[in-house]
DNA sequence: GTCTATATGCGGATAGAC
DNA sequence: GTCTATCCGCATATAGAC
């Protein structure tokens, strides 16, 4: 990692507790281990740390939406394949792997702390954050149960709403549980319940 | 209103849009309309001004809670005497009761913002915050639905699960459009949906 | 209870030696 | 690319006149 990696990562840890303004530059100099003036040799300014963050997060997203199993738009039929065969472990393992992601992925978590700092400061941050977790989500599981219901594998209903039932129970238990460390096996649990009941409703 | 009133007013809009570290004590003074030494004679510091604002929202709060119709737990049975009546429309507009509530009552809505913003630095804030959007809510709707199974409204299903499904989507919403003044229509149109959705699969 | 003036320290940022 | 030294403005908070 070279020093300007590590101030990224150390003021993306500082940022995501105490916020933009609640950090100073010397705290990102003390965590990275060089002193407040040094640090200007890397970045002209504190406000470019965080567009770089900012563009650091953009990229991860994308390389993630690929490596998740998030297919891109034009590849939803290879998905809706895959998941024609979902039974209810599999649901119960794909909602579990989408909330330990968000909760326990360095990049994300952090981001998900610093969305929810700076969503009423920061235009950027917060362009990302909505995108990300409020409306990404919603849109791709509901042109998923679209499918999945054609497919007959759920019963025809709407499948936004359908969307809305799986995911804002992952968005609640993030909120709660972001903040709860240590606690993430009640929040499985209580997942797994919400996505047996959701497979249970709209099984074919 | 008083000076001190106004002071806590002020200060709980300016916390709420820029965080605790981000106001200073001159933008609450300049908002009131007074010398930030001035304010020095209302409260001894700025984090007085905080714990203020907190114990003003605890008793909003319980204020609240009666003036609502979310009655004590001793009081269970008179509000299923009334839900037991409910019925499709009824559920929607209590759904919506819920979250106009919380995203335009005057000192909830800043509350909210706030919370979201203090909730890894200030832990007298985030408990508050916590309380009210993420635990009671959802146990009180649990004894809620128990006891409407029980009065065969609604059909015998996890009343925990019920309420994730009842409550979560008026938190997600909440999330998403507190920060998207002047478009609450396209919410409620959204909340609809999902209640009558939630009926259509629980009713008796 | 408001004001002006001020103490003291921390904030972001720059200059220049090594 | 790191350091020491420094600038300057803004932060919280206090003293004391009116």
């Amino acid at each position: 990692m070279t020093t300007k990696e590590r101030i990224i990562d150390e003021a993306l840890s500082l940022f995501s507790v105490k916020g933009y303004k609640g950090t100073s530059v010397k705290n990102i100099a003390d965590a990275v281990g060089i002193k407040d003036s040094s640090l200007y040799k890397h970045f002209k300014s504190k406000q470019q740390i965080l567009d770089t963050i900012v563009e650091t997060m953009q990229k991860h997203i994308e390389d993630m939406s690929n490596a998740f199993g998030l297919p891109a738009d034009d590849n939803l039929e290879a998905a809706v394949a895959v998941y024609a065969r979902f039974d209810e472990a599999d649901l119960v393992q794909f909602s579990k792997k989408i909330f330990t992601f968000y909760l326990k992925d360095s990049i994300i978590s952090r981001f998900w702390r610093m969305g929810n700092i700076e969503q009423y400061q920061n235009p950027e941050v917060y362009d990302l954050f909505r995108k990300l977790f409020l409306e990404d989500s919603i849109t791709y599981q509901t042109k998923l149960f679209m499918e999945m219901s054609k497919a007959n594998v759920f019963i025809e209903a709407n499948p936004r709403v359908m969307a809305m039932y799986f995911y804002t129970p992952i968005y609640f238990l993030l909120s709660k549980y972001s903040n709860d460390v240590g606690h993430e096996a009640e929040a499985l649990k209580i997942l797994e319940e919400q996505v047996r009941e959701f497979y249970r409703i709209y099984k074919c």
